[in-house]
DNA sequence: GCTGTAACCTGTCGGC
DNA sequence: TGCCGACAGGTTACAG
């Protein structure tokens, strides 16, 4: 599911819980998702209290009063949904698709009778507990690149990024070592709006075009996390609202649509890169 | 090194 | 209606 957008979106509906809330008990109801939980998971994280709720490319990191922080990633599939108590807040969501809570794979129990349940059919997502001090250098977090919508980003950046590399630009900017934050929906979108093809040598970027891109990054993230993330199959906000940036798409799943540039008369293509379907307009797109 | 592909797992959708 | 293949928002191990 989640980009950067999704994420964030979970991050905002998640944090009020989270934040300044005591973990009275954590279930794991399986010893696993992508990766096995770490040892002592559940008594690692029983008491702690979290103080923060931030968010690093797409992973959420939940910062414990112990030093420790809890670090999840949402995969493709994974979704947090907010119960309060015994009885499920107006926003509380029966998974459409995903078989009710066969796929509820960790449930966090607050002090306050509040309830985060994790939800995860295809077990992409991943928990794992990071110790005071190894943030950085944790083998998840330690080659993750430049945020597009932190202070360090903008064209002499990303002409750095990617600089020498003969990659399609499509796959260069799904490179999390590069940009941290991108995927395969805001990617396709940002090309668009900057008028890139995504076939084009990533390394190929001349001064302007490098400009106009890492303008529409930020735009096309920032116009997304206002919408609420976008809700193809799984995406929910963690009050169980929709995110509606789906219906501001210009190019993802639009194929054989008219472009949306004004003055452009191009039809949305797709095509497979890296295995991915790219949506992009051949005709202005260059 | 860099790059592309296959694999992880489950659910949905369209075609026959 | 039912079966089968293609496809899905991500990441990583591996081969070339």
């Amino acid at each position: 599911m989640p980009e950067l957008p999704e994420v964030e979106t979970v991050r905002r509906g998640l944090a009020p819980v989270f934040e300044g809330g005591r973990l009275a008990r954590v279930e794991a109801r399986r010893p696993d998702l992508r990766f096995p939980f770490p040892p002592r998971f559940v008594e690692r994280l029983e008491g702690q209290r979290v103080d923060t709720l931030r968010r690093r490319a797409k992973y959420l990191l939940a910062g414990l009063n112990s030093g420790e922080t809890l670090l999840m990633h949402l995969g493709m599939s994974g979704s947090f949904r907010i119960e309060d108590g015994d009885v499920a807040t107006p926003g509380e969501f029966h998974h459409p698709r995903s078989g009710a809570s066969a796929h509820d794979h960790v449930v966090f129990h607050f002090e306050t009778g509040a309830r985060v349940v994790y939800n995860d059919p295809r077990r992409f997502g991943s928990m794992t507990l990071i110790e005071a001090g190894e943030l950085a250098t944790h083998p998840l977090l330690r080659d993750v690149g430049v945020e597009p919508l932190g202070p360090d980003f903008g064209a002499e950046r990303l002409l750095a990024l990617l600089a020498g590399a003969r990659t399609p630009l499509k796959s260069a900017l799904l490179d999390q070592r590069r940009i941290a934050g991108l995927g395969n929906i805001y990617v396709c979108e940002a090309l668009h709006r900057a008028r890139l093809s995504p076939l084009r040598e990533a390394g190929s970027l001349s001064r302007p075009r490098a400009r106009a891109l890492a303008a529409a990054i930020p735009q096309v993230l920032q116009e997304a996390i206002e919408a609420g993330g976008s809700t193809l199959r799984d995406h929910r906000q963690a009050d169980g609202a929709l995110g509606y940036f789906q219906h501001a798409f210009a190019v993802y799943d639009r194929e054989g649509a008219a472009c949306r540039h004004r003055r452009c008369a191009g039809t949305i293509s797709r095509i497979v890169q890296s295995g991915r379907s790219t949506f992009y307009c051949p005709q202005c797109q260059l």
